[in-house]
DNA sequence: ATTATCTATAGATCTATAGATAATGC
DNA sequence: ATTATCTATAGATCTATAGATAATGC
């Protein structure tokens, strides 16, 4: 039961108008998120995404440490439900490695193509592989596993031996990643032929393709 | 005919030990080239290149007006072969369309595999993308459209009319920059292995491969 | 009393310019 | 005279902290 008006919160109020009634910290993610995928993490300065939130850049720290606090949380938020639809399709036996792999790409690529902002770019950034971002580098190295593996069950014997597992997750998830650049260029992005790509990197042939579309 | 000994240059000579004879302008693209992949573009000072080289930060400013001409200029000595190979390979009517396209992907990999300090990476930094770097970004757009033709002229039958032109060469170029994340990661680039790949992509039976790679 | 903001600012940069200097080249 | 560096520094940031202030909550 959503009161009718939105009842003020406790503090002082902003300096400028419209407190949009959302939750501070989502409105400086938000911003941020912005900011960092048009400019760059490094390039963007706490001013700036505090302008843009519609906050002093001081009042910021009230709500973060400081910015690799803000992307911590974007990159995490970002790639943590991947992994959780990962873990949830691998546990799944009545699902082919090939229709496993093909539904999660199908998730990933949606959720690079509707995440706000195009956030995705951000795992592309320098500093994402800083080890102060343990959190989000664990979460991606096991996603990547998580197509390693189903990459290698799924693998035409013609192929076998000629990729490591973990190679065949990094291929995976680059290609899934294509969704970013497409996303980037304006081009619209079809989850469905990107994991068919997948597919095909794995060396299965179209009706083996075909079968698990179906049963994704 | 080289001079036994390197013959020391005119100018004010430098406050560090260690003028390596090179020339200075390769030695800072060098440094830059380092700081860069390794800390982002924006994250890199001019006292940092500077320091790297061997000079003091405002020596930088006697070889280029500033940062983003250093960017500028690495980020076209990178993508200008693989401009000139694809020109020459889309002229060869000797080889086949999939021939040549793994070709391409070949030498494309394995020149992001060999280049100083794995800097194809900064094709992925948000500074790349600017408006600033109109020569590299014609240079990349050329490169990805040659891709593009390739690839649908190489196209298996069964795949025509779900990607268009520009999608197609957008993913294939992506593939291909696998190589930049495989080496980041440590991982051994396997050219001939990305280049299949990007075959499969296309829907080529292994055969087709086999053959493509032959021509090659 | 608690919360969420604000203003003000210290201290640490960072870029780019001005002008001096120490070599070689002629 | 020319070249390639140097030292010094102005001016413009940028981050993070200290302490004040204006709301709501009890």
């Amino acid at each position: 039961m959503e009161p009718a008006t939105v009842r003020s919160r406790a503090g002082r109020p902003r300096a400028t108008r419209g407190s949009t009634g959302r939750d501070p910290r989502e409105e400086i993610l938000d911003a941020a998120a912005a900011l960092f995928v048009e400019n760059g993490y490094a390039a963007t300065t706490t001013r700036a995404i505090a302008e843009r939130t519609g906050i002093r850049q001081a009042s910021l720290y009230y709500h973060f440490a400081g910015k690799e606090e803000i992307l911590a949380a974007l990159l995490e938020q970002t790639v943590r439900p991947s992994v959780d639809v990962a873990r949830s399709l691998r546990a799944d036996d009545r699902l082919s490695p090939a229709a496993a792999l093909h539904r999660l790409a199908v998730y990933d690529v949606e959720a690079l193509a509707a995440a706000p902002h195009n956030v995705g770019t951000l795992y592309l950034s320098p500093e994402a592989r800083h080890e102060r971002f343990a959190g989000f580098r664990a979460a991606r190295r096991e996603l990547r596993d998580a197509y390693g593996a189903l990459a290698e069950e799924a693998l035409a014997d013609a192929l076998r031996g000629t990729w490591r597992a973990d190679e065949l997750g990094a291929v995976i998830i680059h290609l899934v990643e294509i969704a970013i650049t497409l996303r980037n260029d304006g081009d619209p992005v079809d989850a469905e032929h990107v994991a068919d790509a997948c597919l095909r990197v794995c060396g299965l042939h179209e009706d083996a393709i075909a079968a698990a579309r179906a049963a994704g």
